[in-house]
DNA sequence: GTCCTGACTGAGTGCTCACTCGGTAAATTT
DNA sequence: AAATTTACCGAGTGAGCACTCAGTCAGGAC
């Protein structure tokens, strides 16, 4: 049982290190410290464990979402917007292996197979475009947001960040140099003008 | 020779549909209408077939920007901007095979570790982010855009476009409802206040 | 003590993969 | 016409893969 935890670990790191196809069961194995066949004594199959892995990831980042903007007060609605971007950066560093997940491209194709993979997947994005589109609501009421569409704008927004987050995990880019003019940029996207 | 050309096509569709891993030598074979051997008479590898193909779309993307900024006329360094947010949603629908190809993990950690492949992914991106600083530096002098760091601010408006089009690309993202939702967004952000 | 069950093992299995190689036939050179 | 080169073929090869299975072993129930 102290393996299955110490083999989730090990696939998560390598999953997210060197992608699916690439890391193999013994691969896994060596590093959990177990034989093969244990893993499957576990998981049904690889497909499984990754499921399982993902899981996992949707329900750290959706709790630490809600939690984190429940417990924080904000000025008006772009503040919030503000807040949400600087949290986004924050969990891309704080659960890198959780995002390096989404940058593969394993749990896209297997979406389109498996139900559950595919509602973790939408779990995971909508969790922040849900906040992202309250925030603007919420600041075009305060004043402090011009009229724009905020379902669209909060996709916007989204992309942006992963986007960035994406050169900054996947290329040697140093982006996390560019976070902060990036919320920059978020707010002169949104403000009202005077 | 001309098996050569339907060899390259077949695994452009193939790698940019299914990835490098994830698409086999007797796939590529069976859709270019050639028998194995043939592959491995032209390219020494699936490796060095992957650069080939990588090459070649490096050279399209780099080629279209280029003469497509230089044949186009524009109002102002903003109007600029625009113009190439909308160029880069063009040809992410015209060369939506090569779009995909940067969405893959395999250039990544094959770039790695290979030279020339880490210099088609810089190419193709450098392309883009050079004429995005030259707009923005052109719209601090006429005045259209406000005062920001040109290479910053071109890295994240690139950031968001990548990020808007991976979208549309790997999800069922209907995202090119919000390219000119984007393209307003680009000029929120940078054009000059009154 | 016997039985049972749950956690774990690793050699074994069948399959797929990238790549090789001996050969063929047409085109080109001499 | 002979020789050489170029383009192509597909059965064969060895390695690596996900997964199986017969079996071990500790510990709890009776």
């Amino acid at each position: 049982m102290a393996h299955k935890e110490s083999i989730l670990n090990a696939a998560t790191s390598l999953f997210a290190q060197k992608g699916f196809r690439d890391t193999s069961i013994s691969d896994i194995a060596r590093l959990a410290g177990t034989a093969e066949g244990t893993i499957f004594y576990h998981f049904q199959s690889k497909e499984d464990l990754f499921l399982a892995i993902f899981e996992g990831a949707r329900a750290r980042i959706v709790e630490h979402v809600e939690t984190s903007i429940q417990g924080a007060k904000f000025e008006d609605g772009l503040d919030m917007v503000r807040g949400i971007a600087s949290l986004y950066f924050f969990l891309s560093e704080e659960m890198k292996q959780e995002f390096l997940l989404l940058f593969g491209t394993y749990p896209y194709r297997l979406a389109s197979e498996n139900a559950r993979c595919s509602e973790h997947l939408e779990a995971m994005y909508t969790c922040f475009l849900d906040v992202l589109t309250l925030a603007i609501t919420r600041g075009m009421q305060d004043g402090s947001i011009r009229d724009v569409n905020p379902e669209k704008q909060s996709l916007i927004v989204l992309a942006m960040l992963t986007g960035l987050v994406r050169f900054a995990l996947m290329n040697l880019l140093p982006a996390h140099a560019y976070y902060a003019e990036a919320i920059k940029a978020c707010s002169s996207m949104l403000e009202r003008r005077t």
